[in-house]
DNA sequence: TGGTTTTGTTAGCTATGCTAAGTATTATGC
DNA sequence: GCATAATACTTAGCATAGCTAACAAAACCA
């Protein structure tokens, strides 16, 4: 790991945490509207756009134990949101699917959350929104390479 | 709000949007190295940045109910991370304060996250980070407009 | 002075995270 | 082909963290 006081100016990666804290915490009051917890809509969201899924890989997309996504899912299946079927190909696993109530919940309310942000990048300049657009590459790259370790 | 097919590219939001989940999904595992729970560590994040603070002012700056920060508090207090003291000029509200332990523990794993942070925004070429940086101005307003509603 | 407001806490519920331990199924190795 | 190991989840039990409702105490104010 290079010298923090190495090439970037030091604040570049601060501003950026505390940005991107910012960001999310002002998104997240969209998502009490919902009226679906938290850890709940963000497993449905993998669902939704990654498709069915074994516990096990949603456990790993949210960085989650498999007893912890087991009691998600229990809920997210109690709401009616989701359903949880055994693998045909497998008898010790599962495929979960969201339903059509799960997947229209979670596009509703993810919807808000972006349209929000949005809204937020629309009152910017065509200039700043440029800057934006153009920061979106190496922001990617950044995040990747923070799995790397 | 305006249509969401207006102006700006509709993805822009939603590539940023997506960007951030993932970025601090993946500065949050530095977090667990510091054994303290989340909630905890982001309420000392305010004590150390923002100073001695008061109860109920403590609880809105981490969008928290005061029982909610009273019991986040009392974590703190049991750690010995910081102290809480009667104001003197009234009776009812309390002073809390961050320890010498609780500062020198934040920084250490904020050190941790940033520096994560850091290192891969060093790994990025010079035109992108120079990208990055002018998208700081720009996203900064953009997240204030989200206050605004 | 007596009611109201402000500030925090307590109580009790739900949700979400963990580890440890258990069950059932599949894969393996001899 | 059967014992053993590995895999996929679940159950149990704990700590943390969020909420609302109800309360206590202090300060305000009319």
């Amino acid at each position: 790991m290079p010298d923090r006081r190495a090439s970037p100016p030091p604040d570049l990666a601060e501003q950026i945490h505390r940005l991107v804290i910012q960001l999310l915490r002002r998104l997240r009051i969209e998502d009490a509207k919902s009226g679906i917890p938290p850890a709940r809509l963000s497993a449905l969201s993998v669902l939704v756009f990654g498709g069915a899924c074994a516990m096990s890989a949603l456990a790993n997309a949210e960085q989650v134990t498999p007893p912890t996504m087991t009691r998600i899912v229990d809920g997210l299946v109690a709401d009616g949101l989701a359903t949880r079927t055994v693998d045909p190909a497998d008898a010790r696993a599962v495929r979960i699917r969201p339903t059509a109530k799960g997947t229209r919940l979670l596009l509703a309310g993810r919807d808000r959350r972006v349209a929000r942000l949005h809204a937020a990048i629309a009152s910017l300049t065509a200039a700043e929104r440029a800057a934006l657009n153009a920061a979106v590459a190496p922001l990617t790259r950044a995040v990747r390479a923070i799995a790397a370790e």
